[in-house]
DNA sequence: TATACATATGAATAATTGTTCATATGTTCA
DNA sequence: TGAACATATGAACAATTATTCATATGTATA
């Protein structure tokens, strides 16, 4: 039987299973990294941001290029590549006025067809 | 050198490499199947929910424990499970009272540990 | 050096979304 | 059947975010 009088400090709603939650609790990862990965995963939650992903996993793209691909401002395009470079998604780098960008990471990848597979299953 | 008449039809920006823009464009999935992606990795990206789905991926739990082991109110965590049932991510079964939820695939873990990957990189 | 061009960025706006509060639904048991 | 409890849900609010517009930065070349 659970014992209701621990659960008062945990929180104000009654905890059936106090075992459970402390043993789950004791294996949750840090906060830190659950935020970190939520952050990771907030990144590829956007439409436009996994186009131009999936873009740069056919072929190293310019912005220019991007921006008529996916039929939208050179500028949308810009601040979503800010984001992804901020999350170390894509790289970049300088030819003359012209900014190639390309996926950073072969982990990408493979989060988008893991992503795929529940979709399609 | 790009052909500078057939970009007016893509959009109003100049596109500079007009073959790979179309060789991406044609490899390119579903707007459907794109939309679908972020919709998920959406999902993914909250901290509530990785929470949540870290939580179940240590042990079927019913709302009130996720609750307590949060220090979320049931009323928060249950629109989450909402969401989270919605995009086919958790199951749950009712025993009288209580309804226990749990993962409901077994590609969530892995998209986890390529997440995981990638922050630890 | 001045102009043209590719890209980046700040501010503003519109839309989306997570949480709270109040309450409804569904189940058990006296 | 009625009270108690676990969960679900609708409406409202606050916070976050994607896009647009205007403009700045950086590079090449005439």
């Amino acid at each position: 039987m659970p014992n209701k009088d621990s659960i008062i400090e945990l929180c104000d709603t009654p905890v059936i299973h106090v075992e459970i939650v402390n043993k789950v609790r004791k294996d949750m990862p840090e906060e830190e990294t659950l935020y970190d990965l939520a952050e990771l995963f907030k990144v590829f939650g956007d439409t436009t941001r996994i186009k131009i992903l999936y873009a740069l996993s056919a072929s190293e793209m310019c912005v220019c290029d991007m921006a008529a691909l996916l039929s939208m401002t050179q500028s949308a395009v810009s601040h979503q590549l800010r984001v992804l470079k901020q999350a170390r998604l894509v790289k970049f780098r300088r030819d003359g006025k012209v900014v190639y960008y390309s996926l950073d990471d072969e982990h990408i990848q493979q989060i988008f067809n893991q992503g795929l597979d529940h979709i399609n299953e």
